[in-house]
DNA sequence: AAGTCCATCTCGTAT
DNA sequence: ATACGAGGTGGACTT
């Protein structure tokens, strides 16, 4: 059977539902008064209350209560759950290592369960992050300003990694942060602190790049930068260039499953 | 009622639980085929596949695959859910402001539906966060090491925050940055961070701190520290201490609820 | 409302 | 395996 829904199982019910769902790799949910003790990287512990607990085929774990995003306590994928009854009552435990880490839950009262073996083929498209920021730039330098050339990407410093590297019309170098978010003073400061490796005549960035004794400019690349961050880029020297990400999906993946018809 | 299954409802079968669940601030769940849009500081795109959808009280709407911890898409408390039927065929369409999002989820088909009113009043107790650290060594300074004095808290400097301030035996100003979790490179940088501000002779904190002239010892404290960390705070000089954050749950809160009995 | 920083961050990716 | 950084980070807290 593709999926079971128990009303109000009583402890063994909810128990085998729990086991066939495991064995069928099926998203099994029960909405259920529980408890919960974590133990592991932090300790937690949360008395009785109806949460809707999510066991996903992965081996992911998640109690969500009815407020907030983020689940109240959850193990990760690869996580091992058991099943088990004790006076009466369900416990669920969830595994992992490593970090050694455990999770358990005492079921008092199931209002309803369920398992469902999900067909999901499906996978997300996303558009607008700091590498697709990156990517057009490459693609399209002149976004930037006009004779700009990226030579550099990922570039590898003391302080880190350099988004893009590239000369400017007049051959000199550019050090361009991107944030694919409004930027703030952290942003400038990270630039300042590249800047700071070519400065320390230990380095010989310069060399390899051909640039010495050019100019360096340091350029804050994102959609829009905050108060503070424009006060303290204009202090020190760094430029701002407006550019927000591309929002653009490959819509080529129309993809109809006829599976779903 | 205090809630409602259905199974394989059709269009406005559905359409009226989610109604009433939302009229009842109940946790609603659906496990369907769907199709899904997100437009807001990002965008993304979701070709139909069955996944379990979660409606909470407080306005938060998840959507979940069968893999991994975190929704493939969601929206935060307090967004709006409007629900629509168009062609025989459920939309449900999620807004918050700000910034404008906007989540729409085309239903083709539900294998089930639920919605429930949940009884939740506890909370969880957590431990084991730097922030108990810092409590721990400002109670128990000797664990940093004898005659170890700390002087303040958060202390603001224009890097940031230092976790904690104070002095040693002989008088020495000590710069510590608190990780609950193994320390890593980023820590030992940003320490050395914290010393610059000391060293440039525009700042007057040392007057403030009546240190002038005395050595400044920076500290990582945590319960351990990775290979490159370990080499990168030798080379710089800062010193590392083991500390394990306290994991004690303040375990008087052992409350017996009536309701669920 | 906007900024700052921690998190059982999670998750991807490179080493 | 571990290290490192981005994220529609979320969420708590401060200004």
């Amino acid at each position: 059977m593709k999926y079971k829904i128990l009303e109000k199982p009583n402890c063994e019910e909810a128990y085998d539902l729990v086991k066939e769902g495991l064995c069928k790799k099926a998203m099994i949910t029960l909405f259920s008064c529980c408890k919960i003790i974590y133990e592991g990287r932090a300790l937690s512990q949360l008395d009785f209350g109806e949460r809707l607990i999510i066991i996903k085929p992965d081996g992911s774990f998640l109690v969500h209560q009815e407020k907030k995003v983020e689940p109240v306590n959850w193990q990760p994928p690869k996580s091992r759950t058991k099943v088990n009854v004790h006076d009466n009552e369900l416990f669920l435990e969830s595994y992992r290592r490593p970090p050694k880490e455990r999770l358990e839950v005492e079921v008092k009262k199931t209002l309803f369960a369920s398992y469902s073996v999900a067909k999901d083929y499906a996978e997300i498209e996303l558009a607008g992050y700091e590498k697709d920021m990156g990517d057009m730039i490459m693609k399209k330098p002149y976004l930037i300003e006009e004779g700009f050339k990226p030579t550099a990407r990922e570039y590898s410093t003391e302080h880190g990694f350099i988004d893009i590297l590239g000369k400017d019309y007049d051959g000199n170098l550019m050090v361009l942060e991107l944030k694919a978010r409004k930027a703030g003073t952290n942003a400038v400061k990270q630039i300042k602190r590249y800047l700071s490796d070519f400065e320390n005549p230990e380095n010989d960035y310069l060399k390899d790049l051909g640039a010495e004794k050019q100019k360096i400019r340091g350029l804050l690349v994102a959609p829009s930068i905050n108060e503070d961050a424009k006060e303290l880029s204009e202090k020190e020297g760094i430029e701002f260039v407006s550019v927000t990400p591309p929002k653009e999906l490959k819509n080529d993946k129309k993809v109809t499953l006829d599976i779903f018809k």
